[in-house]
DNA sequence: ATCAAAATCAGGAATGGTTACTATTTTATT
DNA sequence: AATAAAATAGTAACCATTCCTGATTTTGAT
């Protein structure tokens, strides 16, 4: 209807909040985030944080994890790829399963929506636990 | 350590959670469920079919789906079978795909640790909601 | 049927993750 | 530099869920 485009503007905390979950593999969740960047940026708020996944998750810069453990997770690899919940030490690994590519929006067998993709989880004992189970 | 087995007796709150919840193939969240049987038993308590609600996901009466609107989802099938959901109007939707039956736990390739399972979610347009956006 | 122990309940308070609000600051544009 | 829009910090509010307490129900044993 009404011009409500939106310019994004730039913002520090957003590029800190961007690049920090660049720099890890374990899909950390916002509280974890804000305890880490406030520690360089005392002034950071918790607030801001949320705000900015939630904006980053929007544009498909980031992907949100909604995990069984209570808090969104988050992760900076948007490439399709799947995730493996560890039972035991509640760990979130990456899986990147040879799945068939496909056009989309596509059809299933016995479904008469269309499916514009899919996200799995996996879930059983990781690796590191299984080493310690044996010992 | 000690011999804590909890014997779990008849309670006529969970019964009716139950029953009620086979009735339904909508998933529907625990506010749900609690004001549907609210009508008929006015002294139901919400923590009680929070609790009821857990309790019968821990012994694999019913399945919890967590989904990306907040509340929890529950369904009393718990025959191996997906889900969709509509990006439209967030039905949630059962998909029985003909996945390959596997012994668990097993492995996947390119990843050490040991599955015990999945869940996979397929999210896009429902049937009617296709329809109506042809209209 | 009576009784006691344990599980369950109702009701409400507390918790925890997340969002909303507001006055102020930062960013981008003229 | 002046302006408008977007973003922020800090805090309050929100909502789904869990926890707590004293009362009630269920169950098994007498």
């Amino acid at each position: 209807m009404s011009d409500t485009k939106q310019i994004m503007k730039h913002s520090k905390q957003r590029d800190a909040i961007f690049s920090f979950l660049m720099t890890r593999k374990d899909h950390p969740t916002a509280e974890t985030i804000y305890t880490c960047l406030k520690e360089e940026n005392p002034n950071l708020s918790l607030g801001t944080v949320y705000r900015n996944l939630t904006l980053l998750t929007d544009i498909g810069q980031i992907r949100r994890l909604r995990l069984s453990d209570g808090a969104d997770h988050f992760d900076a690899d948007t490439s399709p790829h799947d995730h493996f919940l560890c039972m035991r030490c509640n760990a979130v690994m990456d899986v990147h399963m040879n799945k068939p590519v496909r056009k989309t929006p596509y059809k299933i067998q016995d479904f008469s929506g269309e499916v514009e993709g899919s996200f799995t989880y996996y879930y059983g004992t990781c690796e590191h636990c299984l080493k310690e189970m044996c010992s």
